[in-house]
DNA sequence: TGTACATCAGTGAACGCGCGTTCACTGATGTAC
DNA sequence: TGTACATCAGTGAACGCGCGTTCACTGATGTAC
C-alpha cells in the first residue's frame, strides 16, 4: 500500500467517524478542491477571452488580472501559456465533438442520412457559436505553437462519429442492389493504403473507395464552414444556411446514403 | 489642363532635347522610382517574414531593421501596419490566382476536365509553396484586422476562373443527352437566387442547379487543402497528393464534367 | 540658366503599452509521529 | 490530541523584450519663375 493511498484511507476513516463526508464529497483535501476549481475558473476565464478576442489576443497576465490573482501565481496551474492553451484546445475538440455525439441521440439509429445531416448541422451550429475556438482547433495554426500528443484523442471524436456512421450504413445494408463498389472506384495505390488505414481506425469493415468518398466528404463538410466563418462567401452564399443544407445532403447522396 | 500633366509635358520635352529618355525608362523622377522601389522591397521583405513567420509575427520594426532603416521611416510608404498587411494580401490573392490562370494555357481549353484538374492543383502547388500566405488569405482572420474593398477584386480570381471552366462546359455541351439538370437538382429558394448572382458574377449562363455544385466543389477543393495545411491529415492521409488527385476527379464527376 | 522656395524621404529619440517568465518571500494547509 | 515539519498557493517586484506610432528635425530632390 502506496504512502498516498495509506493517507487517503485515514482520511475516509476519519471522516466517517466525524461525519465529515457531507462536506468532502469526495475524498479531497480542501487544497485539492480549490485547486482544481481555481484550474477550472482559469481555463473559463481563459475561453472568455478566447471567444472575444481570439488566441493570439489570450493572455496570462490578462487572465490573471480578470481574475484578480497575480500573473505568476497561474504558474501554479499551468506551466506556460501554450500548456493553457493545449488545455483550451483539448476542451474545445471535446466540446465539438460532444455536440456532434449528441446530434446522433436525436434521430433514429438507423436511419443514416438523418444521422449525417444531424452531425453536420450540430457541427456547424458549434461553430457559428464557438467561432474562435472553431478557428484555434480548424483555422491556421498558432504559430510557434507545437499541439501535443494529448490533442490527438479529443480530436478525433468528430472523425469518429462520421466514421460510425459510415460503418453502421455499410453494415446494414446487407449486399443490396447498389451495394458493390462502382468501378471507378478502384482507389490508386496509395490512397488504397492510407483508406484501409482510417476505415480501421475508425470505420471498421468499411472498405477503401466508400472511405475515401467519406474523406472527400469530411473535407467538403470543414471546407464549407471554414469559408462561412473566415469571410469567403462575402457578397456570395453569404447567409449559407441554404447552401450548407443543401450540400450535406448532396454530399450524402455522393457517399452514397440511401434517402 | 493640370497642373502636374504640364509639369509632366515640361518634362517630357526637356527629356526629348536632352536625349534623357534612356536613363529615365518611364516618365519618372528619381524620387518616384525610388519610391516604388523601396516599395517593393518593403513588400518583399515584408513576405519574406511572413513566409517564415507567419501574419501575427510580422512586424514592421523588423521589416526596417532588416532592410537597414529607421522603423518610422516604413511610415512614408505605408501608413499603418493594417496597410502593409492589406498589400501582402492583396499580393497573394493575386499570385494564387496569376497561378490558377496559367495553369488553363497549359491544357486544351475545350477539355474542362483537363482544366479544372489543372486548376485544383495549381491552387494546391501554390498552397504548399506559400503556407504562410495561404493562410493569411483562407485561413482564421488576422484579430482585429478588417479586409477593406481593394482585397475583394483580388479575392475573386480563382472563383472567376472555376467559374469561366463551369461557363465554358456549360455552352459546349450544346443540349446533349444528360444535359439537362436532374430532378433532385431543384434548389431550395434562398440557395436559387444566390446561385443566379454568382452565375451572373462568375460563370454566364450557367444554371443554379450546376452553379450550386460549383460551390460545392469548390468548398471541398479549399477544405481539402486547408485540412492538409493545417495538419488535420496527420496521419490520416498525411501525403495528401494520392487523396487529392482522386477528390479532384470525383468532384469532377459530382459536377458533371465529361471524362 | 540660376535662384528661392516647396516638397518629400529618412532619422533618432521618445511615448506608452503589454507581454511571458522568474524569483525570493509569506502564510496557510496538510502530514507524521 | 498536539506539535514540528513539509508542502503548497499566492504575492509583488523585477527582468528583458518587442511592438506600433508620433514628432521635430535635417538634408536631398523637385518646381516655378
Amino acid at each position: 500500500m502506496t504512502r498516498v493511498s495509506r493517507a487517503l484511507l485515514c482520511l475516509l476513516i476519519d471522516a466517517l467517524i466525524h461525519g465529515k463526508l457531507a462536506v468532502m464529497t469526495a475524498i479531497q483535501t480542501a487544497r485539492q478542491r480549490a485547486r482544481s476549481e481555481l484550474t477550472a475558473e482559469i481555463k473559463a476565464e481563459a475561453r472568455r477571452q478566447l471567444a472575444a478576442e481570439g488566441a493570439q489576443r489570450l493572455s496570462l497576465r490578462a487572465v490573471a488580472r480578470e481574475l484578480g490573482m497575480a500573473s505568476s501565481a497561474l504558474y501554479r496551474y499551468f506551466p506556460s501559456r501554450d500548456d493553457l492553451l493545449t488545455a483550451l484546445i483539448i476542451d474545445a475538440y471535446d466540446s465539438i465533438g460532444e455536440s456532434a455525439e449528441r446530434s446522433g441521440g436525436l434521430v433514429r439509429a438507423a436511419d443514416i442520412r438523418a444521422r449525417w445531416r444531424a452531425c453536420c448541422h450540430a457541427v456547424r451550429g458549434w461553430a457559428l457559436a464557438h467561432p474562435h475556438e472553431y478557428a484555434l482547433i480548424y483555422g491556421s495554426p498558432v504559430p510557434g505553437y507545437q499541439a501535443p500528443q494529448e490533442t490527438v484523442a479529443p480530436a478525433i471524436r468528430v472523425p469518429a462519429i462520421l466514421g460510425g456512421l459510415l460503418a453502421d450504413f455499410w453494415s446494414a445494408r446487407a449486399a443490396g442492389p447498389a451495394g458493390a463498389a462502382r468501378p471507378e472506384d478502384l482507389l490508386p495505390q496509395p490512397l488504397a493504403g492510407q483508406a484501409r488505414e482510417v476505415a480501421a481506425a475508425v470505420a471498421p469493415g468499411v472498405p477503401g473507395p466508400l472511405m475515401a468518398r467519406g474523406l472527400i466528404a469530411w473535407t467538403q463538410l470543414f471546407g464549407m464552414i471554414s469559408f462561412e466563418l473566415f469571410g469567403q462567401f462575402a457578397g456570395t452564399a453569404d447567409p449559407a444556411d441554404a447552401l450548407f443544407a443543401y450540400a450535406i445532403d448532396q454530399m450524402a447522396d455522393f457517399i452514397g446514403l440511401p434517402q
